[in-house]
DNA sequence: AAAGCACATTGAACCGGTTCACAAGAAGCA
DNA sequence: TGCTTCTTGTGAACCGGTTCAATGTGCTTT
C-alpha cells in the first residue's frame, strides 16, 4: 500500500502556523519519515520520482529539520566554546581572541564570540544563551564585580559548565587569567614619581569594574610607599571608552586652565581613555609630554598607528588568550573535576614620547 | 520497589570513559529517570535523602546533562543569529555589530560573533559549525568572491537556512547589504582630479575580496570619465591592515624619493591601509597633504583620535548592520519564502585634512 | 511457473532528556 | 478499622529526527 496512513503516529497537517516536523512531510508526500529522511540525506536509494515528491512537499510546507534532533543525540563531541567580551570597538579584546583563536583551532575547537556591550543584563542573557546549546565552556570577561546579582556564574558552577575569567570576580572561586593590576599601575605611578611628579591625576574606569578598581587602588598603593600625600581627588571618574577620555579630559582641564595648580601627569584605565585625553588636550592647547605627561593601560597593537606613541603599560593580551583557552580546554577534556587556577601574567611598563622628567 | 532495575531499559554503568547519561545516573542511585530529572531542575517534590543519593550519584559519574535534548524537543524558538566577520582589529566590525545587536536585543535575538580571521577555510568551518546548531540565520562578510569553493554557502541555500551578506558574492542570488563600492571609490578619485591631482594611485586590498575589486574598478572608471588616461599601474596592491599599508607605503615611496615622479594623491582600500601609509609618510619625511594627499575609505569611528583628521568615504556600518539583521529577520521569521532582497546604502565623501588642492 | 535478485521503501527502535497521570505508602481523621 | 489526603516516586509516552533489518515489487533467469 504505497500510500495512506505511514507510521503508527498520523501526524495531520496542521493549517495552523506551527513548524512543519519531517512527519508532517512524510504525510503530505505519502511516504515514511524514514523516506523524507534518506531525500534530505541525498542518500542514492530514492528513485527520482519519489525524490521530487518529497522535495515538493518539503518546499510546499517550508519544512527545514531541526538540528537539535538531527544527530538523533549520539554522543556528538561539539567542540565549541564562547568568548564573551566587554566591547567590540576596544581592539584589547581582538587581540585576546587572537590567542583564543589559535588554541582553539590547533584543538579542534570553534570559538563563538558574543559581546556584552558593557551591559551586565546581556552579559547574563548571553551566559544563559550558552547554557541552552551545545557549548562546551566559556570565557568570560566579566563586567560588574560588585555585589550585583551574579547567579548566572552560580548557575555555571552548579551544572558543571567549565569556565574561565578574564578578569577576577569576588565570592567565585574559579579558574582565571589576569594581569596584577595593582602591582602594574603603581609601577606607573612611582615612574612618574621617580621622574619628579607629585601633582598626578588617575582617570579612572568604571566603578564595579575589577580592573579599574585594582588600578585606581594602585595609585593608592603607589603614592603610600612614597613620601607624597595621597587624597581622593586624584582619583577621576571616567570611564573605559576614548569617548569618555576625551570628556573628562575636556572637563577636568578646561576647568583648571592655569598650569601651577594642575596635574603635571595623568595614568589613564586604559589606552583608549588615555587617546581620547590627549585629543581633549590637544583642543585644550596643552602640550604632551611637556606641560602633562600620560601613562595608559594595555598597550594595544594600533597605539603604533599614532604619530606620538603613548607611554602606557603592556598587558599580555594575547598570551592571556592562549592560556585561558589552554586551561579550559584541559578542564573540558579532563573527566575529572580541576580544582581552579588562577594564572597571572607580567606587565611592563613602556616608555614611549608621553611621559618626561619634571625639572 | 524503591530499588532494583528501573525502566524496561536497563542501561549498565559501563566503567568505560563515555558520557555518562541520566539513566546511567538513575540505575547507579536505584532510582527512575524521572525522579533524577526532577532532581536536577530542582523539583520540590523530592525527600530531601533521596535528592542527596541522586547528586552523589551525578557527582559520581560527573554527569552533565544533554543540552541537545534538555528540552525534550519541544518548538523552542532559538532566537539566535551568527555574524561573521573577517577581522576583527579592524573596528569596521565593531560598528556593523552594533547595528546588528541593537536590532537583534529589540527582537529578543541574541548575536554570536565568529571570526574568520581573513582565513576562507575558517570561514567555512565556521558556516558548517553553525549548521550543526540551533541558528536561526547568519549574516556573513564573506572573504573571498572568487572562483574558489562555494560550497558551504550553497549548503546553506539548500538547507533553507537563512542568510545575509555584507558583501556581494557573484553567482550567488541572495539577501544583500552594502554600498555601491564602485561609484564611492570613483567619487574619491574623481574629487582628487577636480582639485587638481593627476598622478593618482590607488593602495588595493586582497584581489579575491569584492569589496577591493569594486574599489579599484571605481578608480578605473573614474580616469575613463575623465581626460587623464589610466593605466594598470595606478592600482598598487596593497591588503587590508595597517601593517599591509605600512608596509607597502614604506617599499612604494622610499623607492620613488624623486617628488616629480612620485603620485600626489592616494586613495585606499580602506582607512586602516589609509593610517598605515600616513605612518609611513611621516617615517619618510614626505608631509600630508601638503606633498600628497590622501583618502580613506570607511571612516572609522577611531579616526576621531587622531591629530590629523583623514578624509574618507563614509560608510554607514551601523546602519548596515541594522539593515542586514532586519532584513534577516524579517525572512526568518516569515513563514513564506521571500525573495532575495539587495540593499544598496549611500556613501558620502567626508573632506578633511588630508587632502589639498594643487597648484 | 518458480526462483533469484536488485531496487525502493518501510516501520520499529533508538537517542537522552521532560512531562504527567497515576500508584504506593504514610499520615490524619472519624 | 476503614477512609481520605498528602507526599514521594514511577513508568510510559513523547519530542523529531536517524538507522537498519526486513519487506515488497518488478524484472530476469532457469
Amino acid at each position: 500500500m504505497p500510500s495512506g496512513s505511514t507510521d503508527g503516529t498520523a501526524p495531520r497537517l496542521e493549517k495552523s502556523a506551527k513548524n512543519p516536523t519531517i512527519s508532517n512531510v512524510a504525510s503530505l508526500a505519502g511516504v515514511a519519515k524514514s523516506t523524507v529522511s534518506a531525500v534530505i540525506n541525498n542518500k542514492t536509494t530514492i528513485k527520482e520520482s519519489t525524490r521530487r515528491n518529497v522535495l515538493r512537499a518539503i518546499d510546499e510546507l517550508n519544512y527545514r529539520p531541526s538540528r537539535s534532533a538531527q544527530r538523533g543525540f549520539r554522543h556528538v563531541v561539539q567542540r565549541s566554546i564562547s568568548l564573551i567580551i566587554k566591547e567590540p570597538e576596544n581592539t584589547y579584546y581582538a587581540e585576546v581572541l587572537s590567542g583564543v583563536q589559535d588554541v582553539a583551532m590547533d584543538r579542534g575547537y570553534l570559538v563563538f564570540v558574543s559581546s556584552s556591550q558593557g551591559q551586565s543584563g546581556l552579559e547574563r542573557r548571553i551566559v544563559e544563551q550558552c547554557m541552552e546549546r551545545e557549548i562546551d565552556g566559556l570565557l568570560i570577561a566579566p563586567i560588574r564585580n560588585d555585589e550585583t546579582d551574579l547567579s548566572h556564574i552560580f548557575e555555571l558552577k552548579r551544572r558543571n559548565i567549565h569556565f574561565v575569567l578574564l578578569e577576577n570576580m569576588q565570592g567565585v572561586p574559579t579558574s582565571l587569567v589576569d594581569v596584577d593590576n595593582v602591582k602594574a599601575s603603581a609601577d606607573a605611578v612611582r615612574y612618574l614619581i621617580q621622574e619628579g611628579h607629585s601633582r598626578i591625576v588617575h582617570f579612572a574606569g568604571p566603578h564595579y569594574s575589577e580592573h579599574s578598581r585594582a588600578r585606581a587602588e594602585g595609585v593608592r598603593r603607589a603614592f603610600s610607599h612614597s613620601p607624597l600625600a595621597y587624597n581622593d581627588s586624584m582619583i577621576v571618574p571616567c570611564g573605559d571608552s576614548h569617548d569618555a577620555g576625551y570628556r573628562v579630559g575636556l572637563e577636568y582641564f578646561g576647568a583648571t586652565l592655569n598650569p601651577q595648580e594642575r596635574p603635571t601627569a595623568v595614568t589613564c584605565y586604559n589606552d583608549l581613555v588615555a587617546l581620547g585625553l590627549m585629543r581633549a588636550l590637544r583642543e585644550l592647547n596643552i602640550s604632551v609630554p611637556d606641560e602633562i605627561s600620560l601613562i595608559g593601560f594595555d598597550d594595544l597593537h594600533m597605539l603604533q598607528l599614532f604619530p606620538q606613541q603613548l607611554t602606557t603599560v603592556r598587558v599580555p593580551k594575547y598570551e592571556m588568550g592562549r592560556q585561558a583557552a589552554e586551561l579550559l580546554m584541559r578542564d573540558i577534556e579532563s573527566k575529572t573535576k580541576a580544582a581552579p587556577e588562577k594564572v597571572c601574567l607580567e606587565t611592563e611598563l613602556i616608555i614611549r614620547d608621553t611621559t618626561r622628567r619634571i625639572l
